[in-house]
DNA sequence: CGGGCATCCCCAATTTTGGGGAGATTTGTC
DNA sequence: GACAAATCTCCCCAAAATTGGGGATGCCCG
C-alpha cells in the first residue's frame, strides 16, 4: 500500500479507536509487535493522553516503577524531530554501586522480549500557542538484524505516518475535551474582528506583563494613548477588561507572545 | 534520486552554505524556484536565523513592509505540524475601506510572480527544553495546476527531506552560536511551576474576563481569597501582573481557557 | 510538627475602567 | 482633488479594580 493511502487512511478515522487499529494493523504490517504514545508533556493535565497496544504486563510494570521518569526516549524526543532508535542512544553509564534507574528499565524491556524500539518524536502548538511534546515508540521483539533492515527500507514512510497519525489523535482528542483545545463554542468566531497595528502592540505588551504607563515608555506615547488603544480593543474584542481581551486577541492568532 | 540518498546529501551538509545549495538544488529539481526559512517566533532572541533564496527585490519588499507581522503563515504554520499550501489558507477578507495588510502582502506576492507557495512547519526544542517554531516556504513561480500535480507526486518526499534539512540547519546554527540557544534569563523553567487548583481555577475565570468580586462570586468564596489566589499565582509564574500571569499560564498549559 | 493549601481580613498606593471629547494624519473612494 | 472613514494621538475625571505589603486561622499530609 502507498504511503499516500495510509495517510489518507489515517485521516479518515474519527476516533482514537480508529486510530489505535489502523496504527496498530499498520506496524504490524511492518514488523512491530506494539507501539505506546505517550503525550507527556502538559503541565497540570491530569493524565496524559496514552495511546497504546503493549500488554498489560508491561504497562503494569512501566507504571508501578515509575519508568516514565527515567525513560531515557523521552528527554531524548524531547529535544529532536527526528526519529530514533533504542541502539542511537547514548548508552547508560553505571555510576556508584546502585544501578541506575534507566538500566532497570532496560533490563525490564529485555524481559519483555523487546529487542529494540524506534521512537517518534512530535512537538505542536494548539491555538493558543502553547506548546506539547509527545512521542510515539514501535516495539520490536523478533530479530535485531531485521529491524535494522526493516528501518533502512521504512523509516521515513513510518516517520510519515506517524506525524499524521499523531497530529490525527491530537485533533480528535482536543475536539473530545469539550473542544476546549479548539475554539469554546461560547466564544464569538474570529471572523469580522480585527485589530490594528497600535491596538495589537498594546496588547501584545500587556500580555508580556507591562502596565499602560510601561508601554507608554517603550512606545513613546502617551499613556492616555494606550489606554484609549486598550479600550478600544477591550470593546472590538468583546472583552469585559484588558486581561479577557489579552486572552482573546491571543486566541484570535491576533497576536502572538 | 532517492529520498534516501537526499536526506544522506543533507546530514553531510557540514556549513549553512553547503545546506541553502543542497536545498535550492532539490527545490529547483521539483520545480519551485526559492524558498524563505525563518526562526522566528522567540522572544528576546537577537535575530532571528533566516535563510532563504528569493530575490534581493523581494526579500526587500517583505522586510520593508514588515509584512512577517501580517503574514498568515506564520500563524497557521504555528499550530500545524502538516504542511499546507498557501491556497489552503483561508481568504482574507476585506472589511472597512482599508486593504488588509495580509492582502497587500499578497498583492506583492503577486507581484514577484509567485504563484503558490508551499509551507512546511517545524517545531522543536533545545536541550534545555526551550521551544522553538520555524517555517519553510518553497515559492513556486510557473503553472499553478503543475504545484498541484507537483505537490500530488512530492509532498511527502519534500516535507520529510525538509524536516532533516531544518533540524541540520537548526543544529549548525546552535553549535556556531558557541553553545546552545539559551533560555531568556526572565524566563522561568516551564518545568517545576505548579499551580494548586484554585490557583488555576481563578486564574481561568481570570482569564475569562471576570474581576475578582465576580470570580469570589462564582467560587463562593470571599473577594480577598480570590485576590490571595492571584497574588501567589503571580509569584509563582514570575509574572508582573494578573494579565501576564494568565498569558503565562496559558503558555504553561496550565490553564485552557 | 512543619509546610503547603485554602480561607479570610486590612490598608495604602497604583492601575484600570468607562465615560466624555478633540485634533492630526493616513487611506481609499468618488 | 475633495471627501469620508478609520486610525493615532492626546486630554479629563470619577469609580472600580488591582497590587503589594502585612497578617490570621484552620486543615491535611508526610
Amino acid at each position: 500500500m502507498k504511503t499516500e493511502e495510509i495517510i489518507a487512511r489515517v485521516e479518515a478515522c474519527a476516533s482514537l479507536d480508529e486510530l489505535h487499529l489502523a496504527l496498530q494493523a499498520y506496524i504490524e504490517a511492518k514488523g512491530f509487535s506494539a507501539y505506546a504514545f505517550i503525550d507527556n508533556d502538559r503541565h497540570g493535565e491530569a493524565d496524559p493522553l496514552v495511546l497504546h497496544s503493549v500488554s498489560k504486563a508491561w504497562d503494569r510494570d512501566y507504571r508501578d516503577n515509575q519508568f516514565l521518569d527515567v525513560d531515557p526516549c523521552l528527554p531524548a524526543a524531547r529535544s529532536r524531530n527526528i526519529p530514533f532508535t533504542w541502539s542511537d542512544l547514548p548508552p547508560v553509564e553505571r555510576r556508584g554501586k546502585r544501578k541506575p534507574r534507566a538500566l532497570q528499565l532496560m533490563d525490564a524491556a529485555n524481559d519483555h522480549e523487546f529487542r529494540n524500539g524506534f521512537v517518534i518524536p512530535f512537538h505542536y502548538r494548539d491555538r493558543l500557542g502553547a506548546y506539547y511534546s509527545s512521542v510515539c515508540t514501535l516495539f520490536w521483539t523478533t530479530s535485531p538484524r531485521d529491524f535494522l533492515r526493516r528501518l533502512r527500507f521504512d523509516r521515513h514512510e513510518m516517520h510519515m505516518v506517524l506525524l499524521y497519525w499523531a497530529q490525527q489523535v491530537i485533533d480528535i482528542s482536543t475536539k473530545m475535551q469539550n473542544g476546549s483545545r479548539i475554539r469554546p463554542a461560547n466564544e464569538p468566531e474570529a471572523e469580522g474582528i480585527y485589530l490594528t497595528e497600535r491596538e495589537k502592540e498594546v496588547l501584545l505588551w500587556s500580555a508580556l506583563g507591562k502596565t499602560s504607563a510601561d508601554t507608554a515608555e517603550i512606545l513613546q506615547i502617551s499613556r492616555e494613548t494606550v489606554e484609549s488603544h486598550i479600550k478600544s480593543s477591550i470593546e472590538k474584542l468583546g472583552a469585559t477588561n484588558r486581561t479577557h481581551a489579552v486572552v482573546r486577541a491571543i486566541f484570535l492568532g491576533l497576536i502572538v507572545p
